[in-house]
DNA sequence: CTAGAATGATCTATAAATAAGGCATGGGAT
DNA sequence: ATCCCATGCCTTATTTATAGATCATTCTAG
């Protein structure tokens, strides 16, 4: 069963919502782009591009991600290589830190 | 009716969220936060946390940006403050942006 | 090596997101 | 001012994500 009703959010994951809604829609307009059109071209509806520049909460990163590609919003700062390349860097980074995490001991931190 | 079955996203959009699931798994490793921990500080359950760190394109931007908060990623290189005030100036700036576009004569572009 | 725990994966119901269409409004061009 | 079209916002049917439980696996600590 999934029982939620409305979620809670905290501030900072509601403004940064936002902030890519309104990224997004900016850079839309720069390049003379009508929702319809980008969403045509994401493969998805009207009225989810709207909802994906309003910041609402509930909508797939994948279509808002697209949509930001399309718009040539460049996520993370980062061109298409460099993200490939931030991806590879990622990878290894995390090879490097433990795989599961130990938390009933909190030995770390407070055995001196 | 909804017609889709499986969506085809751009390479940019997939690489990007492949890195912000590998950046939360990263911040939560080194916090030492188990998935579970996660999960109940951000209200969802650990299998949701577990596919937002795979980065797969349908979880919603509510729970990856929420879990992201959690695990002190800054989501645009910016701290809370920041973001907020990143907000303000993209609020500002759009207001001064066209609010609709005009997309059937194509003038701005080649008219000389 | 063993034990315990975290992770990863799968299944079912329920809740929520999405598509599609229509309609009202407002902005922009003429 | 007028017309046209993009935008914003509903509603409904359908698809999809999510919760919650369970089980297998892999890691870590001892």
């Amino acid at each position: 069963m999934a029982k939620p009703a409305h979620r809670s959010y905290s501030r900072y994951a509601r403004e940064a919502a936002e902030l890519l809604g309104l990224m997004i829609r900016s850079a839309r307009i720069e390049r003379d782009f009508t929702v319809a059109d980008v969403a045509e071209r994401a493969g998805i509806s009207r009225g989810l591009v709207h909802r994906i520049e309003k910041g609402e909460m509930g909508s797939s990163i994948g279509a808002a991600f697209e949509v930001a590609a399309i718009v040539g919003l460049r996520l993370f700062r980062a061109e298409p290589a460099t993200l490939t390349r931030h991806l590879s860097l990622e990878r290894e980074k995390l090879t490097l830190l433990p795989q599961s995490v130990r938390t009933g001991t909190t030995r770390v931190k407070d055995d001196f």
